[in-house]
DNA sequence: TGATCACGTCAAAGCGCTTTGGACAGCGTC
DNA sequence: GACGCTGTCCAAAGCGCTTTGACGTGATCA
């Protein structure tokens, strides 16, 4: 069933239907309800591309999710996030298309996704500190919204991150507070903006009380969960061995647990653990039912809210070029778990 | 830069160019060298709805897929599966649409991508044992492929599995071996068809043996990491504890691993588990750099892989449609890691 | 020498929609 | 009675591509 059925079968024009339809006004309340009707009895939706041909609109929003070539790995918050975008995109009409790319094939595909007209904007993941993704979209004037930010870019631009360094300065201060000094930051490729952040906010909170975290105490990469075991595991059998890990996420802190009970140890008790936390859905730190408190100690943001926020930035970007871009600064809460104690013999 | 523009630019007619670079044979070499020397230098690429309208073909795949509305919860094996599938998609040049949908709401869904033209097929995810969806899809003449089966359906359709009963009853089999008898199930939601049929698996290898698995040591649910670890903690605290675990997720197993540890025992020495491995790239199961033997023993089979070869599957379904729809069955490999040992004390 | 045939090319129709620029009827105004 | 509105509706153009049917042009054949 396509419009000119649509309108023979009315005895109307095209023109009226698609009219009746899209809510103009020049045509009568009589008219248009039975238009309405039609429609839904013969369960009529204009086609996408005709109506894309004809708009100049695609109705589609593009993903591009760099993948690692090494590892084949894609970065496990993709899920979520994808879901909230998904959310917001169901609500507005839209469409989302995926591309999964490797690492150095990115500006082929934006330019490919421009010039064949298959989106009307896209959203870019994991920028990096120097990232020159941005200036690259600019350049071919494809609409984009960041998830996080890059430092090294200055022209304005759209973007949604979450407060990184003050989250992991926080998070420090907090382990400082228990009376820890030796504390290790297992974090996400340094390459990064988010985890570069972190690191900042992690050496800002030793260097606001007169102290200096130890580089020997750091590791950086993909965070996967036997990096996190092995990476801990490492520091433990180390001389001077931390007594607690700010870990860059959930799933590397499940690896820093294993490691602490290989070890024979107890988590919170003889060694203090604090995480980032996704909010992803299959994760819960304990939330929950509400079934007592969490089993990490954590920065907490949803991911999948992150999500449907910068698919709406997005969007109104779009629908209002002229507009400057919209940003949007989103503070990690800090929650209290159970992974977290008081330093062993006051160290 | 459009057909029509390309065109004049060379001199020659909007029909030449189009089929010298869709490799027409009516086209002389030497204007094809040009027509595609010249789309190369202006960076043309045909515009992909002008292309739609006018073939027919959407060169787009749509994935649905379905959220737990309770827990806002998305599977989180779909970020490989996804991944997978995206790299066939990539080398035969289909978009990949994404829908992230309530549970409900997928018929709607379903019906809009058909009239809409949106898709030229479908990715049916998560089946049930008995499922309406295929039942669906045929009557509304939406070509398709599932990733798993369903019980219910008996016309012929478009399938990948894995053999979840061969797979469980070997993992079964292998603990039995091991002198355990008291072995608990922790399993998906069992109206999902993969879940009945792992646990049709657990009980055959029973049966086999003349025995009989204890329903009081079977549980089903979403796979979380705090299913795991509130299931196994339960169990573990009744009369006559399990002293091994099937569990059917490396997620949830993470989390009955936590449950073993809080109760002061050690996994592979006190207690036994083996997990499904999906092979998520997140979640390496010990094989990177080769470091010693898997932390789980699991049965292991790439849901990666599962997501190229399925995409496979359908594109050859949607470009030969009279053929008989392929299927393909994977056999999951039985892996033994650290996390298994013989039962303690004879029981 | 005229008919035939590839070969390379083109003009134009069509895919299903939106949108421009009228057309027409009914109404009140001067 | 002529005029200008206003409210409804329509025919046709156009979005960028593919594809059908036709058209010259040399070469080939009888």
């Amino acid at each position: 069933m396509n419009l000119k059925e649509l309108a023979q079968n009315l005895g109307l024009s095209q023109t009226t239907v698609s009219r009746a339809l899209n809510g103009y006004p020049e045509v009568s309340e009589e008219t248009r309800r039975r238009v309405v009707l039609a429609a839904k009895q013969h369960n009529y939706r204009p086609n996408t591309r005709a109506k894309g041909l004809a708009t100049g609109r695609a109705m589609a929003i593009g993903h591009v999710i760099p993948m690692a070539t090494k590892h084949e790995m894609v970065n496990p918050i993709f899920a979520d996030f994808i879901a909230g975008a998904g959310e917001t995109y169901a609500k507005a009409g839209y469409d989302m298309i995926l591309s999964v790319v490797e690492d150095g094939d990115e500006p082929r595909i934006y330019r490919a996704l421009k010039s064949r007209g298959t989106v009307d904007g896209v959203v870019l993941h994991g920028p990096r500190s120097v990232d020159r993704r941005m200036a690259l979209l600019d350049e071919i004037g494809l609409t984009y919204a960041v998830h996080g930010r890059s430092t090294s870019y200055d022209a304005p631009y759209c973007w949604l991150d979450i407060d990184n360094e003050n989250a992991f300065r926080r998070a420090t201060e907090f382990l400082l507070d228990l009376g820890h000094r030796r504390i290790a930051l297992i974090n996400g490729l340094e390459f990064m903006d988010f985890a570069q952040r972190r690191r900042g906010g992690f050496e800002a909170a030793f260097a606001a009380r007169g102290l200096a975290a130890d580089p020997g105490l750091m590791r950086a990469d993909e965070m996967t969960e036997d990096f996190g075991h092995d990476s801990a595991t490492e520091m433990m059998l180390a001389d001077a061995p931390p007594t607690a890990f700010l870990v860059s996420s959930i799933i590397a802190a499940m690896g820093v647990r294993r490691a602490i009970e290989d070890a024979g140890l107890k988590m919170g008790r003889d060694i203090s653990v604090i995480t980032h936390d996704d909010a992803l859905s299959y994760f819960p730190n304990g939330r929950r039912g509400g079934r007592g408190r969490p089993i990490f100690t954590a920065t907490r943001s949803s991911v999948r809210q992150a999500g449907r926020r910068l698919a709406e930035l997005l969007l109104d970007r779009i629908e209002s070029p002229g507009a400057p871009p919209g940003t949007e600064l989103m503070e990690a809460e800090l929650m209290v778990g159970g992974s977290t104690g008081p330093a062993p013999n006051g160290v």
